[in-house]
DNA sequence: CTGTTAGCGCATTCAA
DNA sequence: TTGAATGCGCTAACAG
């Protein structure tokens, strides 16, 4: 292993001088400058960031808590901080919960004291239990806003009520006066807006008659087994709660004859690369997902670069996006 | 920042009876190691990540470097690589290098340094490159066999010959003579083993043509566009590279009014999520992807734990099977 | 079984 | 502009 001493012998100076070139290059005279950084390149000589971090007190690190990197989402959301993780010289652990809230508390109470920051991406934690994370260390929540006393937690989320209105315009304006929402698990925050914001644009339309299934498991395999009490609603219209909920009924109603978009017309969530693998492809709404990631990431790090700055302002919200594809159309072709 | 010293005052004993407590509790008295482990709790004492690392030489992390966390395969390795050190008590760094071998070369460079030891999965290095790196650090190749000088780093790799004579022998057997395989970028490992095992698979069959097309672009755009040419071929079985070029061919088939498995059979690669997503559903021929990622990080850690090990033997080959969906069938229903 | 002690490699005072 | 010296928090000898 190659140290500052190494480097300090070779170039013939302290290592001291060696540490300042690397970190306040400005601070040391152009002679020497160009001595260290020849020395440190014929030796191949990197900092050892633990001993970085220990002297620091800053690990240069932070942490993507996400509950399955397998969902399309959220390995989207992964690439775009990945990226603007990069670009700002940190490094990225990203920790997959799988799901479960013991394992996002654990590894959270883990990671707080062995990164720079956290960025929780739809936690399935308290309202409490977040206030107190990000009160012991930086924290970014993405999908989640905070009320009451944690409201000071910096948060990016999307704004579902335009997008849900969107949607809901899409539809009718095609047409379509019977409507199911297809929504997923009750506990999921996201769904709970989804939903509230559902029911507001549907009210406001004449005639547009409104129906919601709830706690469809989101995945393909949830959209498949609902697909049967979805068609027995009459709806001339679905918009379900994700893309793979989506991806699942159509496939599923394939099978029973029922053709998308001329019996039924289908909207997902999301807009995740799903939407182009089904036929026909699928009309979904969401934002741009790595840049979802980004904005966390810019979020987190300008919270620790300066943490002077004031608490407030520090909420983005994302509006996404209504991508209209062949999955919709005016009703009653049949 | 709770320390050893804190928890030293508060349960009476000292600083190195602390951290003995913590790494080998069994080299201490029952009755301190109870009133240690009482004031680590109370306190939430967490052994500081840096300092232990500085001192130990290790870091207690494993870096995984993919191309593309987007792509489901390298999603779902992840996620198994993920499970398997939590299980272990390691941490996990996940890189993606966006398909470009110059940031796999840097993140390479900066891990090798900062991590107890690497897991390279479908690198787009060279031999040389990989034989110098698995030289200076631990390493572990995920779809990728060294030949020659650096056959000694261990690997875990697909037993693609078998998988692609199951698919093939499947279609043949089913009554197709006209076979088309999809290849992907021919700078691929796993192309160019894929792309040999058909041909030789294909040879063995009296009265089977085989026409290869190659350097699809391995996503689901990639199989859109290939999709007319494909036709054009005459086959009538189709084996793609991957889940995904497969579901592009599906979607624009479909467009084109040819139906799967009635006018033409479809065999994925992999055997990704993307199979339960499309109509009809795919058959596919993979691995169990978290498997791959558990198997890469265990040789890796008993790599690790323990070094004296002979370094003979270090390879693992998986075994992919064939999963028959609904996308092949009998030719000529026509 | 337990305590004392000496660094791990680095960033940062403080003097020069 | 540079160097000497200090200690971040922890673990592993070593001594008791």
């Amino acid at each position: 292993m190659v140290t500052v001493h190494d480097v300090a012998a070779r170039s013939g100076v302290s290592i001291a001088t060696v540490s300042r070139t690397l970190r306040e290059p400005h601070r040391v005279s152009d002679d020497t400058r160009v001595r260290v950084l020849a020395a440190v390149d014929e030796l191949g000589y990197r900092p050892n960031r633990a001993a970085s971090s220990l002297r620091r007190g800053r690990t240069g690190v932070i942490a993507l808590v996400v509950p399955d990197i397998e969902n399309p989402y959220f390995a989207s959301m992964t690439k775009g901080a990945q990226v603007m993780c990069r670009a700002r010289g940190y490094g990225l652990v990203v920790v997959d919960t799988t799901e479960r809230a013991e394992i996002e508390d654990e590894e959270v109470r883990a990671l707080r004291s062995q990164t720079d920051g956290l960025i929780i991406a739809s936690s399935r934690l308290s309202d409490e239990r977040l206030t107190e994370i990000a009160d012991a260390a930086p924290c970014v929540l993405v999908n989640r806003r905070l009320t009451g006393p944690g409201e000071a937690v910096p948060s990016v989320t999307i704004d579902e009520e335009t997008g849900v209105e969107a949607a809901v315009a899409h539809l009718y304006d095609l047409g379509h006066r019977g409507l199911l929402y297809v929504g997923g698990p009750s506990r999921s925050w996201s769904q709970a807006r989804r939903s509230a914001a559902i029911a507001e644009a549907a009210a406001s339309r004449a005639g547009l008659h409104l129906v919601q299934v709830s706690d469809c498991v989101p995945t393909s395999e949830g959209g498949r087994a609902v697909a049967r009490e979805a068609l027995a609603t009459g709806a001339t219209a679905v918009i379900a709660y994700n893309d793979l909920v989506a991806a699942g009924l159509l496939a599923q109603w394939t099978e029973l004859g029922v053709r998308v978009p001329d019996d039924l017309s289908l909207v997902g969530f999301d807009d995740t690369f799903v939407t182009g693998l089904v036929t026909p492809p699928l009309t979904s709404v969401g934002v741009d997902l790595r840049e979802l990631g980004d904005a966390a990431v810019e979020l987190l790090l300008d919270r620790i670069d300066r943490p002077d700055a004031n608490a407030e302002g520090n909420d983005r919200t994302v509006v996404p996006r209504l991508v209209v594809r062949a999955s919709t159309a005016a009703p009653g072709a049949r």
